[in-house]
DNA sequence: ACTACATTTCGGTAATTATCGAAATGTTTT
DNA sequence: AAAACATTTCGATAATTACCGAAATGTAGT
């Protein structure tokens, strides 16, 4: 667990938006066509679109939160869909809690 | 209680380092020649020191740590001590745990 | 295996943060 | 109120992060 990664990606408004809006997609993001469910997260067009950046933006925010273990991705077809990894949050805050 | 601001600070290694020496300053710095406690925490220049970093450097974190809350600062004669405001520290791994 | 479309990677520039030394300011004690 | 010393503020430059558009790559269905 790498605290100090973390705490740089926390520190960026549009990506603690996107963990936010990924702890209720369904009241963030319009129902997935093809998958009808968020089971798996939103994919990475939703969030692009959602938080106004570019696709390499929004490519980049994300892989570098999954590269942490904030985020967890799957592959559906065509998509990439992300949502959050709640154990790795829960950990990190309970390190938080422990250390800080 | 600026979430982002305290987030922004907490991703610097020497800052995240000098809250830890703060936890426990009689193993981290010298006792104070005129004091001889630590009741008030640690003076700007022996923070300097241990972390390495010049006396600007020190004192603009400090007072971007002390802007948000995470420290608090005393005044003694020519020194100003600053020490950790746990009950801040607890309040944001509080609002993370309910928010994050 | 080609098309159509989604996603990621690759340079590139703007904005922010890190960090310094020097100058300015504050405090205590003469 | 001046000396001696501590601390803060003020530019300046180096390093990092924020983003973008274009090119490259991956995937599902012709």
């Amino acid at each position: 667990m790498d605290i100090l990664e973390i705490n740089k990606i926390l520190s960026n408004q549009l990506r603690l938006n996107i963990l936010d809006w990924l702890k209720t997609p369904e009241d963030h993001f319009p129902a997935h066509k093809e998958l009808g469910h968020f089971n798996d997260g939103v994919c990475v067009q939703y969030i692009g679109t959602k938080a106004g950046i570019s696709q390499s933006t929004v490519s980049s925010y994300l892989s570098s939160m999954q590269k942490v273990g904030l985020i967890t991705a799957t592959r559906h077809g065509k998509w990439t869909y992300y949502k959050r990894n709640e154990e790795v949050i829960r950990n990190y805050i309970e390190h938080l809690s422990e250390n800080l």
